[in-house]
DNA sequence: CGAATTTGACCAGCGC
DNA sequence: GCGCTGGTCAAATTCG
């Protein structure tokens, strides 16, 4: 279901167009597991770990739609490691849900520095989850989701007008040595989660309280800027912002970490609490007439992820890391994955009864339903590459992979 | 009424 | 030094 996962340096990442030239495939035995309800096999027909996409989306292989609802597991109304996004705004995605659980299935922690960038198809990047990426430069990955019925099914970090490198003020001053993780994903449809402003805004298991939003130089989209809320004192950052390419991508910049255990409840799970979906909102015309296959077809988002490790004071930060990475080598612990997977199994049974009665009225209830959300954010990455130690990917036991470069594949060379 | 969002102001870094 | 731009602050507003 994910489909992308990326890891950039700067030079790929200004340079336009890199990406695909960045991004090729690299063979990769399937055998990791999520669970013991999840088959790889059943997820990815090719056995493939995928790390790069063809310029050309014709050559990219997700499989047909009906082979992909059929093969995807996450389509079973007992696997859910992710929580979709719907755009009817309603009862399936109650405000006290978790959403966009994929966030922490996929997290990536600073490379090496490296330019690298990968991009796995869902498929096969499920495959990779489940296999066992380079766990040693790089934790994970952003998530990622989908595409296929998608034009391109890569989001160019270049042109969606986000800015990694050179932070310019004080803020950014202070958080120079720390992890940006940029991650591209399907706008929400309207409904799902927005401000008053009408912005849509994807929620992840944080919660997170908007602070600002400016308008962009050179995008029509402003930028929105948010704080954790999940605990006082949590310094962790999220800016969230339509790509001016393609409106329909959103780019979420994450910054900082957050000094806190993961969420626990569930309210607390569903983000920030004035984003409620609209229980009552009835369905779009797309929903009312949108198979469940249709609506598997319109997941096929594509969504990217950058890191980057702004350098400079390492040696400081290291140290005032330090002690937070080892609280939150305990805090970790704390992540709900019961919680999670019973989540998603809801959602996904809501989907099964979706398909039994009226879809205007499960029209939340529909997880397949318009771009799934599913992004990476952060969790507790220690930010030094080392020692991060993400629930998903203990989870799903992802070790060292043998090619180990599932995620590591450098630019040709 | 408390909490979240909005939005203009303020501040700091960067380029000219 | 000045202007531009991005990020943050905080008072006002809105919402549940």
């Amino acid at each position: 279901m994910f489909c992308s996962l990326f890891e950039m340096d700067n030079n790929n990442y200004q340079q336009a167009g890199d990406l695909t030239d960045v991004i090729r495939p690299t063979s990769a035995p399937v055998a990791g597991h999520f669970s013991s309800e999840f088959s790889l096999d059943s997820f990815s027909g090719e056995g493939r770990l995928w790390s790069h996409l063809p310029a050309d989306n014709s050559s990219m292989n997700f499989g047909d739609p009906l082979s992909f609802q059929t093969r995807d597991p996450f389509l079973l109304p007992h696997f859910s490691p992710f929580n979709f996004a719907s755009d009817g705004g309603g009862e399936g995605l109650a405000a006290d849900q978790p959403s966009n659980l994929l966030s922490h299935m996929l997290q990536i922690s600073p490379s090496s520095g490296d330019g690298v960038i990968s991009t796995p198809p869902c498929e096969s990047l499920a495959s990779a989850v489940g296999n066992s990426p380079s766990s040693t430069s790089v934790r994970g990955g952003g998530g990622v989701v989908v595409p296929t019925g998608g034009s391109n099914p890569l989001c160019l970090m270049e042109n969606s007008g986000i800015q990694i490198s050179s932070p310019r003020n004080s803020a950014n001053k202070r958080r120079k040595s720390q992890v940006k993780k940029v991650v591209c994903i399907p706008a929400p449809a309207p409904a799902n989660s927005r401000s008053s402003s009408g912005e849509v805004v994807p929620s992840d298991l944080w919660a997170w309280r908007k602070y600002g939003q400016k308008p962009i130089k050179g995008s029509p989209y402003p930028r929105g800027y948010y704080r954790c809320s999940s605990s006082k004192g949590c310094s962790a950052r999220k800016q969230v912002e339509r790509s001016r390419t393609n409106p329909n991508m959103l780019v979420i910049t994450y910054t900082s970490e957050h000094n806190h255990p993961w969420p626990t409840q569930r309210n607390a799970l569903a983000g920030s609490t004035r984003s409620h979906p609209s229980r009552t909102t009835t369905t779009t015309a797309t929903n009312k007439t949108s198979p469940k296959q249709e609506r598997i077809n319109d997941i096929l988002p594509t969504t990217m992820i950058k890191e980057e490790e702004i350098d400079e004071d390492q040696t400081t930060d290291k140290a005032a890391t330090t002690t937070n990475d080892n609280q939150e080598e305990g805090d970790h612990q704390d992540f709900p994955f019961d919680l999670i997977f019973t989540e998603f199994a809801d959602q996904m049974n809501d989907l099964e009864h979706e398909n039994d009665h009226d879809h205007s009225h499960h029209l939340s209830a529909d997880p397949l339903n318009n771009n799934m959300l599913m992004f990476g954010s952060h969790g507790f990455s220690t930010g030094n590459g080392e020692g991060s130690k993400d629930p998903f990917l203990e989870l799903y036991d992802w070790a060292e992979n043998s090619s180990g470069s599932l995620f590591k594949e450098a630019k040709g060379g």
